[in-house]
This record gives C-alpha cells, structure tokens and sequence, in this order.
DNA sequence: AACGAAACCTGCGCGC
DNA sequence: TGCGCGCAGGTTTCGT
C-alpha cells in the first residue's frame, strides 16, 4: 500500500501507538528485508532502544530512537505493519517482528516481501541513499521546480513523475490522476511540456495529494489493511481503475495503456498527445 | 540518456 | 477442480 498519502496514513496511525515504546527484542524471519546489516547487528542495534518519533519523506517512513539511531522502512509493494500482543500466534508474511516492553508487538506484514529496512545514524540518515536522492515532496511542488528538473531530459511525463528523484512520494496511481487533473497525456514527452505546464502540473499534485492524505490514501485491490486503517480516496479517483467507464469531464471513454511498464489509465480526449 | 525486460516474491482472477 | 497466464499501489539492475 505504498504512496506518500499511504504511507503518511500508516506514519501518522503507527506514531500514536508506538512512541515512547522501548524495544526488548526483535524476531527476524526473512533476512533479506535488511538491507546493509546481518541479523545480529541490526537486532543488537534495536534491543534496548526507544521509539521517540516516526517522519516520513517521499514513500520512505523513518523511526527515530532515543539514541539518534533510525530505522528507514520502505514498503514496497504490500507492506504493512500490524499491532498484536506478543502471545499470538505468528502470521506467515509476519516478517519482522519488534517486541516492545510492554508485551506488544509491531509486526512487518509483506506478502510479496519486497519492503526493506536499514539501520542509519544522525550523520549518514540525510545523506546517503535513499534519503539523499529523493526530489522534492509530491504535495509541495511548485511550476518552476519541474521546469528546471524536465531540462534537457527525454521521457514520457509519466516516467518523470515516477522517478522519485524529481518529485518524492508519487506512484502508479496518483501519477494517472495528476496527468488527467492536468489535462497532460503520459505520454507527452517532457521537453515539449510549458512552464505554464508545470504549473498545472505542480497544482495537481499537490492537491491530489493533500486530499488523498485528507482520506486516509487509497485502498485498492488490498483485502487487508495495516493497522486496520482503510483509506477512502480511492472513492476520489477519476481515471485509475477506470477503464471503460465514462470520464467525469467530457463522457467519453477511460482507456488502458501501458507506460514505462505500468498500466496507466487517461481519457484519450482530455489528454491528447498533439495540442 | 533512455528504453524494455528481468529480477525480487506471492496470490488472485480469468479463460480453458 | 486444475492449470497456465496475466496482473498487482515499487525499485534496482542489466542489456541494447
């Protein structure tokens, strides 16, 4: 469940249950989640440590301990984190499991197991990858930002949009809805596209993402959700999932098409490719 | 620099 | 019921 607005969703829900809790021990059942660390250093690291805050920059939620040690956690396709007392019984996808204290359990559920964890300083966190090379955030862009980051760039606006080191936090799904809010087709090569474009751009995206925040993200295709928290934007989409149905602009027909690999869904009439 | 395809994984829905 | 295929909200890597 993985763009900003998710991913803020699950931040904000998992900072009211967990801060101030202090780790006693922590269960790893698939070590390749950790990335840069074997088991024992990254479980030595945990034991012992405070969770004093949980921040967020692009799709990358980060836990800050009482140390300055963090722990960045990305959840890829479909992670999720669950709260359970410490007594039940271990779920196949509960992955990584940090026992608290107080005989409760922050578990990382991810069936497709693609999320990753990796443990930071004060020094390195900022610095160094991933933190270090992601763009500006999806709900605080602004025209002449991407204007000077398309420069000299060649690519469908799509793709541009997804690569996080332009903007942070934008996905499959958002990025189909900011091209239509746009009126931009995805493919629309980036160097024909106006500063007057961006701006447009820039408008979309920042409000498609604040109301989705607003709504708790998107659940789409995801029976269950972390921590029980169901998103509603998904009720707010236009064009995503839509495919065959009439679009809310001009009642012609949402079509399907693949970009970068991805399906993407636009209204072939308000998203034309020549103006 | 940019593209596609493959890789990392599992599960679901579909047509036969 | 079973099987094979395509698909999935992400990112990295590798070959062209």
């Amino acid at each position: 469940m993985p763009e900003l607005p998710e991913v803020e969703t699950v931040r904000q829900t998992l900072k009211k249950i967990v801060l101030g809790k202090k780790i006693k021990n922590v269960i790893i059942n698939y070590q390749r989640i950790i990335q840069n660390s074997d088991s024992d250093t990254f479980i030595k690291s945990l034991i012992g440590r405070t969770i004093i805050d949980i921040n967020r920059l692009g799709k990358y939620m980060y836990f800050c301990f009482e140390n300055k040690t963090y722990l960045i956690s990305h959840l890829r396709m479909e992670g999720k984190y669950f709260i359970k007392d410490s007594s039940l019984e271990i779920d196949k996808h509960e992955h990584i499991i940090f026992q608290f204290e107080d005989g409760s359990d922050l578990r990382y559920h991810d069936v497709r197991k693609f999320g990753t964890m990796e443990l930071k300083n004060e020094d390195n966190l900022l610095t160094t990858h991933p933190l270090s090379d992601l763009g500006v955030e999806a709900n605080r862009l602004d025209g002449k930002y991407l204007f000077m980051k398309m420069n000299n760039k060649n690519q469908p606006l799509k793709t541009f949009l997804l690569d996080q080191s332009n903007v942070a936090g934008i996905g499959n799904i958002y990025a189909d809805e900011i091209c239509f809010k746009a009126r931009l087709h995805p493919l629309l090569n980036v160097k024909k596209i106006t500063l007057e474009e961006c701006e447009k751009i820039a408008e979309a995206s920042n409000e498609i993402i604040n109301k989705a925040i607003l709504a708790g993200g998107s659940t789409i295709r995801s029976y269950t959700s972390s921590l029980n928290v169901t998103g509603l934007f998904q009720l707010q989409l236009l064009v995503h999932t839509k495919k065959g149905e009439a679009c809310c602009m001009c009642n012609n027909t949402i079509i399907k098409c693949v970009v970068g690999g991805r399906g993407t869904y636009l209204c072939p009439n308000c998203q034309k490719l020549e103006k």
